[in-house]
DNA sequence: GAAAATTAGGTGTATATACACTGTGTGTGA
DNA sequence: TCACACACAGTGTATATACACCTAATTTTC
């Protein structure tokens, strides 16, 4: 049994670290493509979507809107994806370009390396329980009280 | 079972989002101590190595090197950190200061709030599954191979 | 229909993260 | 001993993250 209470089984801490190897290893395995694994996530993201504006993106990356705000500029610069106007003059909406998508679909095959290999590393279906605890913990810690 | 090929399963997504969400849910918890929960995490590795190098504190916490270099400076700022010599010049051993250590004891009560507030909203069972797996992870991907 | 509330979005500031590169100090081998 | 390798740490640059605050457009309310 784990001790709650002690410093070294700091749920943050322990998320971190974990986030920083895994982030680093999808990076590194993206290099090639030209996106960092943010980027892929966003445009993945965006793409399933379809169009979407900032705040309903944000809300579906769980992700606060002002660091959304700064992601979406790399993206915006180098011509991935662009913005659409709306009725709604408050609100920009955006999907990918022809560019983005096509920069999306060459990365697959390196996304789809490096998550076979963590898979893999982890073994089947500790990944599996891996996840699931993960999606429940967004889960519980997404209401606001 | 899920699809491993799957975009929605992607480990480094799912990974960010929970960091991000369990991230503010400490930093918010521990604001009153003015510590973020990052510098948090810091003193604590610290003060259990009492001195220690950057170099070896970086490797200790899992983290790039000059990550920790730009991380410590803050804390130095606000004296919570001394640099103490060495024979060896090129090290900088560094150490908590008495500031230090009162600011990291005044913030552990709230620490151990939201440490078990995570636990009780995830379960306990769940959460003992959970860090296990985060702690399997770390290890499996520290291989650079 | 105008004032107030709400909604969408961006900026300022600060920290977190890491790669490529630089500088400096230490040790080692010819 | 001196040149070269190696070890320790910081900087330049770019992105990621979020809170506090600001602006503008829309909706609601009276």
């Amino acid at each position: 049994m784990r001790d709650v209470n002690d410093i070294s089984n700091c749920t943050n801490a322990t998320l971190r670290k974990a986030n920083r190897l895994i982030g680093q290893a999808f990076d590194n395995q993206l290099q090639p493509s030209g996106l960092k694994a943010t980027q892929f996530t966003l445009l993945a993201t965006l793409d399933k979507m379809g169009v979407a504006g900032v705040t309903q993106l944000a809300q579906v990356m769980v992700m606060d809107r002002t660091t959304l705000s700064r992601n979406l500029k790399p993206l915006l610069n180098k011509g991935l994806i662009q913005v659409l106007g709306d009725q709604d003059q408050r609100v920009r909406q955006m999907q990918l370009t022809a560019q983005g998508r096509s920069m999306y679909e060459k990365a697959l095959p390196y996304w789809e390396a490096i998550q076979n290999k963590v898979v893999q590393r982890i073994g089947k279906e500790r990944w599996e329980q891996f996840l699931q605890d993960l999606d429940t913990t967004i889960e519980v810690m997404s209401d606001n009280s």
